[in-house]
Parts: C-alpha cells; sequence; structure tokens
DNA sequence: CGCTTATATAATCTGAAAGTTATAATTTGG
DNA sequence: CCAAATTATAACTTTCAGATTATATAAGCG
C-alpha cells in the first residue's frame, strides 16, 4: 500500500495523530481504540510500517512505534503541484513561517 | 467519499494531474485513460466532484472539468500537523519559497 | 522451565469500491 | 423532429480492504 492509501484510513490518521505527540508501544494504541480489537489496530500498525510512516523498536516485549518524517513529506511533494491554486495570497507561506518561527502547530486559520 | 479517499485512488490523482494542466471536456479524460471504459472514469468525475476537488460546467452536450482549489487545502491543512518532522532543515520552506519565485512547479530534491 | 504478557500472523468473512455492459438523458445539427 | 454525439446512471460482478476469531511467537518472571 502506498503513502495516500495508508493515510486515507481514518483509523490510520488517528494513530498517526497519536504519534505526533510522542512515541507509544502498540499496546496503548490498541487501547485507543476501544471499538477495534488487538489484530486490527496490528494490522493497521504493520501497513504503517510498510508504508514508511512510522517506526518500531523493541523494548523487550513492547514495540514501540513512532512517527516517521519522510514519508509524508512524498505527500507534500504531490500537493506542491497543486499549492499555487490555493496559495496565491500568501496564506500558505505566512503559515508555513509562523508555525516555524512559533515552534508550535498553527491552528486551523478559518 | 473524504479527500483522503479520493486522492487515494491513482486514477483520480491522474485526472488531477491533467486538470492543473487547463480544464478538460470529459470526453478528453475518458481518452486518456485507455484501458478503463467511459463510465469507469465517468464514476471517478463523479467522486471527485462530490469530495469538491473539481468543478464541472456545461457547454452544450460537453460537460468540462476544471480543478478546484479548496479541496486540497484541506489536505495541506493536515499535513501542517506533520510538516515540523521533516522541515526542521528548512528545505520545505526552501522548495516553498522557490517555488513562488520561479512561479513553476519544484523538481524532486531527490 | 512453564506461565503470563505483549504483539504479530493466519484463516476467514463481509462490505465497499471499482470495473463492466447496457441504457437513459440531454444537446445539437440536419 | 430525428439521429448522432456526449455524458451520466443502473444493475451487476469482482476485487480488495478491514474486521473478527483463533493461534503463533517471543520475552520476562516466578
Amino acid at each position: 500500500m502506498d503513502v495516500f492509501g495508508a493515510v486515507a484510513e481514518p483509523t490510520r490518521r488517528a494513530v498517526l495523530d497519536l504519534l505526533a505527540r510522542r512515541e507509544r508501544p502498540a499496546g496503548e494504541l490498541v487501547a485507543a481504540f476501544p471499538t477495534l480489537t488487538q489484530p486490527a489496530v496490528s494490522r493497521h500498525l504493520r501497513i504503517l510500517r510498510e508504508s514508511r510512516l512510522v517506526d518500531v523498536r523493541a523494548d523487550g516485549t513492547r514495540r514501540v512505534y513512532s512517527l516517521r518524517p519522510g514519508a509524508l513529506a512524498e505527500l507534500d511533494r504531490w500537493l506542491d503541484t497543486y499549492r499555487r491554486f490555493w496559495d496565491d495570497r500568501l496564506d500558505g507561506l505566512e503559515r508555513h513561517l509562523d508555525a516555524k518561527k512559533s515552534g508550535s502547530v498553527r491552528r486551523r486559520t478559518k
């Protein structure tokens, strides 16, 4: 599965959101989705692994997952082609600069 | 179908790529995919319409499709959360500025 | 060692997505 | 009007992603 397919799934985006804050062992991620079974989450993690969106490191029996930067950059590059369609008022650049200066995550503008 | 799901499909991304250069009637888009039938492409166009990624305008019997900026901005906003993970070397900003200055589409860096 | 804990994999089921053929709807030109 | 052209929709089939249950694998602990 490619990166586009990987992030198309809401649960997987939620996993990425959790990992964006901090790395977590698989069990914690399983617990974060009470409506899903452990194998279901494990399968999502496998897909995220295979599409290079996350890293895993062993810690005893635990498997600690962390976000992996590179893969999402592919999405960003794809968006480059289209960015000019809404970017002409420089909003995107302003957001970009703002995010960098403050070092924090920008809130939605609208 | 949401925007993430819409762009997850390779054919639909190819349609967006074609529309990024210029607007095109449905028939031209159908012709661009010789391995698919007309209804198959028409269905993809419907999905792109419903997810607000394209606009349609009637021209006689023709239906002229064009790219619609707003929807992809949602993807861009989602990426904002993760951008800092690969943006620390300022590459993303440089690309951003470069693309704006040159007014052209940046080639892949690697 | 076994037993428990943590996670992954296998086998299977199910529903949704995407493709096909056939047909409808709409506009235009003669 | 009628026929051709263009596009959309309907009905159906097939493929595939995502879920479940059951089981395997592997590490830590008494």
